[in-house]
Order: structure tokens, then C-alpha cells, then sequence
RNA sequence: CGGGGAAUGGCGCAGAUGGCAGCGCGCACGGUUUGGGACCGUGAGGUCCCGGGUUCAAAUCCCGGUUCCCCGACCA
């Protein structure tokens, strides 16, 4: 490709308010360009980036037996994967509700269940690429974050757990396999929600927003929504009478603990949300009462999945008095007679640290007091005991008590193996070999592949541009012709751009007519791996020059050698990046 | 949806107190340059986000709306 008719130009400055990495220098360098909010078109460069990326991880599929296959992006609604306002509605003319995937798993099931008949058909997996919408609430950070992206779905099915366990295993290593390939350094964590089996695959950035805890003493790694971790549990002590004792403008925990001299662990609070996704069912939504000890926090997606539900937003100071609480000094004890008059039914969720906490500093439920020596069980009871307490930084890794560390990143990837009750609600099943029926095992997995573009800029560039990792390198070679006065060095290198086509390399030719100054910083912002000048004075110094993007060491080499040289520097550097040394941040 | 900002040639920005719409970069043409975003000259390019209002006069002031960006809750 020539760049002088590349569709795409390089930016010198970037446009305002674009903060990370990846999405300035994607802009700068001519690969993606924003239509809408976190929506975006790619340009040539991109495309064929993705193409590359894609490749990779279709290579890797298949060498565990997967098999590619399409699913349409419109579905009908209650196909469409996706709930509430994420989910991208339309109907047609004949007022068929229909909406954009967000995800296929109801798709494919859809389809599983009319091929998947007999054992003799499992295991099996599939997979597809497909554009992708989600209505993100707040899309950001360029390609990282985008409501509209391309994403890779797999679905593993098998005949039991075992086969399962060995399809579900073989795509975790096709997944870390295809993140190496692509020079991106990625942690799995842990993602399933209590005994749920999931997985994510993390890129560590601070521009991602996914909170990963970590352990660096045992390698313990998990999605902040599903971690757990040892807590700290209240001293064995007898149970002592409940005092009511005035605590005024002691309105927060923090507050509370200064006022009575007391630490955080003796406090129970109390948390208000309001589960609202029943409302859509047509039932009535639930008041939801939370106690959870002072020093912990309410991990929302915890308590969701307690509660069965998938919307919980927090409750309005109105709500909570409307259910006979006191906002500030609510209580869990004398609830119960409280509850009839509240105008929704209140369920009561009791973290599981509250039970073996002794003697907790509670609200009374009148501005200005407090009671102390709550007691779970004796006091109060709740619907619900769970573990609802999101881990952070410093907490007691749940596996050898090290504290956990609390870090960033972007989930490229994610993995879940699916109950046998959601095979038995989808009606997935099969004959054996003695004739029984049996539910079809599922396990969907995918990996965003925009994103991934994204996060392999945003792990590879430096102050001059990107630095692309041949694998998945737009083109493998950026040739530079710097025309001398007599068209010399220009004629030999259009001979070269011909020679290193004709060898099946991938070359971007800047054939245009702007000074050595531009042309060099343009091949430093796209990025490509290997940079090949020819000029009056490599020509004068024998030859052509060579220079790895990723490196500052330059060559000559002789102008009948260099398609060979090509071709073994970006043999060389994808041998690197097999052998991992990519991988470093 | 809550809170904060912004909208002026393609991009980045300036445009107190209302009074000819500007600068840098980019773009086009001519010339001089050719190893790290060169230089000279000429030129094109505007619904100052949209709608209403105040005024002799609005990019500027007032009202309403739209879009975008940033901070929180959702997500590959």
C-alpha cells in the first residue's frame, strides 16, 4: 500500500478531551475515527489489524477443534441477552419486538437445541465474530470502552462435567495462548459469583475499569465483584443487655467510631437499595435492608446475586423512611414490626460477619441515638445471611490471609461455564448411549477483539507513536523513500516495495513527497515493526537502512539482500514474541 | 440518570466591558528544500451547535433545546 493513497491521514495534534494512550494515538496515527459516542469507524489500518488479531484467535480455536459460524446481530428480544436499559430495542413493521445482541448465549441455545440430539454429537464447540452493541451508561477511553464493538463468542457444549472440564480447560490455554501471540501481557482471574465457575482475562492498566484484588503471596487473583476474603471475625465475648446512648450528628460509621471510641468492627451498619428489576416482571420491586459491619463494604454484585436479582440501585432518603427506617441511625432491631407499614415488601440481607460479631454498635432508629450490644439472632433476624462485602486493599487473601491488593485493568476476555440448570431452563438436552436424557453441558467464552486492539496500543507505544507486534501489525514493513535530487533513491525503492510485494511481505510505501522530517514521524506514529529507509545517503553508505520500531539500533544493508533481511527481522521478532519477551510491560 | 465543563474554518485554540470573525497547524497552487514534523509567496475554506428573545447592532446578553467531554452506578 502506498501512503500516498492510504484512506486516512495522521494527526499531529490530537483531538481535545481524549485522555488514554490508545485512543490518542489510534486517532493520531489514522486507525479509528469517532462517529458518535463510543462509537467508532475503522479505518484501513485498523481493519486490517483486526483481521490479524482475528486470525490469531481463529487459529487457536480451531487447533482445539472449534468450528466458526454466524449468528445475526438483530435478534428477536427475549433472544437478545441483554436486560433492562442496555439493551438496544426496536420493533419492525409488524411490531415484532426485536433487539440488538449483546449476547448470543440464548441464540445459540436456541440453535443447540435443534442440532445437539444424541452423544455422538458431543463435545462440541463453536464460536462466532460478530459487531456487537451494549447501551453503555458511559462509554469512555476510546476503543477500551466503545458501545459498539467486535466480539469473538465461543460456546463449548459437552455430555458431562468431565467433558466439560477438558473443553473448558482447552480454551482457557487457546485464550492465554492467543493473549501471548498478540504481545498482550493478560492475568486470568476468578469471576464466578460463590461456587459459579467463570473467569476473566485481565490486561492491568489504570485507564481500565475493572477492579481486579490480587494476592501477591499465593498468585490469588479475582474480578473485585466475585473476591472473597478471610474476615476479620469478632472476639468470642458474652452477649451483653442492649443500651440506647445518645450519639449526636454521629450520622456515619466514621463519625460513630470517633464519638464512642470504639473501632469500625464493633459498628454494624445499615445499607438501603431498591431491587427493581422484579417491577419489569410486573411484580412489585423489594426494599432492600442491608446490615453489614462498619468496616466493610456492600458489594453490590454479591448482594445481587443473593437476592436473585440483577437490578439494585440505592435507595432515596424517602424510600427509607417510607419502609420506617431513620436514615443515619437506622436499625435492623424493631424492624420487624416496622416492616408492615413500609410501602414495598422489605427483604432483610444480613452479611455473614454479622452473626459472629458480637456485641455490634447499631442505629436505634431515632436521629441522635444509637444502641449498643446488637446481637444477630437475639435482637434481629434477616431473610438472608450471605457473604455481601466486597474485598479490598489490604484485606486477608482468602486462601493464605496476605493482604490483597487492590488494582485496575481491562477484562479482554472472560470465560463461564453455565449450570446444568440453565441447560435444563434452555430445554438443552440430548439421548445417551442408553437412551436417558440428559442436560447438554454449556460453557460460552469470548474475547472482546476491539478491545484487545485497544489494549495491545495502550501496552505498546511509546512517546513517538504505537509499536505494533508483527503478529498483528497492519503491515509488516514501513518503507521510507527519501527522493535525493536525482530520483535515484526513489526509483530503487519503488523497485523494493515491488521485490518485497512479490515476497509476500506486507509493505506500507511512503512514496509521498514530504521531508525526511515528516515521513519519520509518521512511521513512528503507525508503528509498524520494521522500518526499511532508502535514501541518497544509505545508498552512499551501501545499501538500505534497516530499524526495528521497537528498538533505536539502525542497519545498513545492501539493497540485493534486503527482502531476505526483511523477512528474517520479522521472523525473528514474531519468534520473540512466541517466546513471550513481548510480554513485558 | 445524578454532578461538573464545553460547543467558533478539517484539527488545536483566541475572540474583557455587544460594534468588519481571528491565530497556529493542516489543505490547494508556485518556487526553494530533502536523514527527524523545513522555508518563501499566493489562495481556498465559517449556519460562530440549533431555535427563540433583548438591541440600531449578538460569536458575545437572556430563555429553551441538542450534541460532546469529564466524575459516579452498568459492561467484552
Amino acid at each position: 500500500m502506498r501512503l500516498s493513497s492510504l484512506f486516512g491521514v495522521t494527526l499531529r495534534e490530537a483531538p481535545a478531551g481524549v485522555e488514554s494512550a490508545s485512543h490518542q494515538l489510534l486517532l493520531r496515527a489514522g486507525f479509528v475515527r469517532p462517529i458518535g459516542t463510543g462509537l467508532f469507524a475503522y479505518l484501513p489500518l485498523a481493519r486490517r489489524a483486526l483481521v490479524k488479531i482475528e486470525h490469531v484467535l481463529r487459529e487457536e480455536l480451531s487447533a482445539i477443534g472449534g468450528q466458526e459460524m454466524q449468528l445475526p446481530v438483530v435478534l428477536p428480544a427475549e433472544l437478545a441477552g441483554a436486560a433492562g436499559a442496555e439493551a438496544a430495542r426496536f420493533t419492525d413493521r409488524k411490531a415484532r419486538d426485536l433487539a440488538l445482541a449483546a449476547s448470543w448465549e440464548a441464540a445459540i441455545a436456541e440453535v443447540v437445541r435443534s442440532e445437539i440430539r444424541s452423544h455422538r454429537q458431543l463435545p462440541q464447540l463453536v464460536f462466532h465474530v460478530q459487531s456487537q452493541f451494549r447501551d453503555e451508561l458511559r462509554p469512555r477511553a476510546g476503543l477500551l470502552n466503545a458501545r459498539e464493538f467486535t466480539a469473538l463468542q465461543a460456546f463449548a457444549l459437552a455430555a458431562d462435567d468431565a467433558g466439560m472440564q477438558a473443553q473448558y480447560g482447552a480454551l482457557r490455554e487457546a485464550w492465554l495462548r492467543a493473549f501471548r501471540r498478540c504481545a498482550l501481557p493478560v492475568i486470568m482471574v476468578e469471576a464466578g459469583m460463590g461456587d459459579a465457575v467463570a473467569h476473566r482475562f485481565v490486561y492491568l492498566t489504570p485507564e481500565g475499569e475493572d477492579e481486579i484484588v490480587a494476592c501477591d503471596a499465593c498468585g490469588y487473583a479475582a474480578d473485585r465483584r466475585a473476591a472473597t476474603f478471610r474476615k476479620p471475625l469478632g472476639n468470642a465475648e458474652p452477649l451483653r443487655p442492649i443500651e440506647k446512648v445518645a450519639t449526636p450528628d454521629a450520622k456515619t460509621i466514621e463519625a460513630l467510631a470517633r464519638f464512642l471510641a470504639i473501632p469500625r468492627r464493633k459498628t454494624a451498619k445499615a445499607v438501603f437499595l431498591v431491587a427493581t428489576d422484579d417491577a419489569a416482571e410486573g411484580r412489585q420491586a423489594r426494599f432492600v435492608f442491608v446490615v453489614i459491619r462498619g468496616d466493610m463494604e456492600v458489594n453490590t454484585a454479591k448482594l445481587a446475586a443473593a437476592l436473585g436479582t440483577t437490578d439494585l440501585r440505592p435507595a432515596t432518603d424517602d424510600e427509607i423512611r417510607a419502609a420506617g427506617a431513620e436514615p443515619g441511625y437506622a436499625s435492623p432491631v424493631g424492624l420487624a414490626e416496622q416492616i408492615h407499614r413500609s410501602p414495598l415488601p422489605v427483604v432483610v440481607v444480613v452479611d455473614d460477619a454479622v452473626p459472629a460479631s458480637p456485641n455490634l454498635v447499631a442505629g436505634a432508629n431515632v436521629p441522635g441515638y444509637h444502641l449498643l450490644n446488637t446481637n444477630y439472632g437475639r435482637d434481629y433476624t434477616a431473610h438472608i445471611v450471605a457473604d455481601i462485602a466486597a474485598a479490598g486493599e489490604g484485606d486477608a487473601c482468602p486462601r493464605c490471609g496476605a493482604p490483597l491488593r487492590l488494582t485496575q485493568g481491562v477484562a479482554v476476555g472472560r470465560m463461564r461455564w453455565l449450570s446444568a440448570s440453565y441447560a435444563e431452563a434452555m430445554r438443552l438436552a440430548y439421548r445417551t448411549a442408553d437412551g436417558a436424557s440428559r442436560p447438554v453441558m454449556m460453557a460460552s467464552a469470548g474475547v472482546g477483539v476491539s478491545r484487545l486492539l485497544a489494549c495491545i496500543a495502550e501496552a505498546h507505544h511509546d512517546d513517538n507513536g504505537l509499536i505494533w507486534p508483527p503478529s498483528v501489525a497492519p503491515y509488516g514493513v514501513h518503507l521510507v523513500a527519501l527522493a535525493g535530487r536525482d530520483g535515484d533513491a526513489l526509483a530503487k525503492a519503488e523497485a523494493l516495495y515491488r521485490d518485497l510485494q512479490r515476497a509476500g511481505i506486507e509493505v506500507l510505501f511512503d512514496d509521498r513527497a514530504e521531508s525526511p522530517g515528516v515521513k519519520f514521524a509518521d512511521a513512528d506514529l503507525i508503528g509498524l515493526p520494521l522500518r526499511v529507509t532508502v535514501a541518497p545517503k544509505s545508498l552512499a553508505a551501501g545499501g538500505v537502512e534497516f530499524k526495528r520500531r521497537d528498538a533505536e539500533a539502525r542497519e545498513i544493508v545492501p539493497l540485493g539482500d534486503a527482502v531476505e533481511h526483511a523477512r528474517r527481522m520479522l521472523d525473528q521478532m514474531a519468534a520473540e514474541v512466541e517466546a513471550g519477551a513481548w510480554h513485558a510491560l
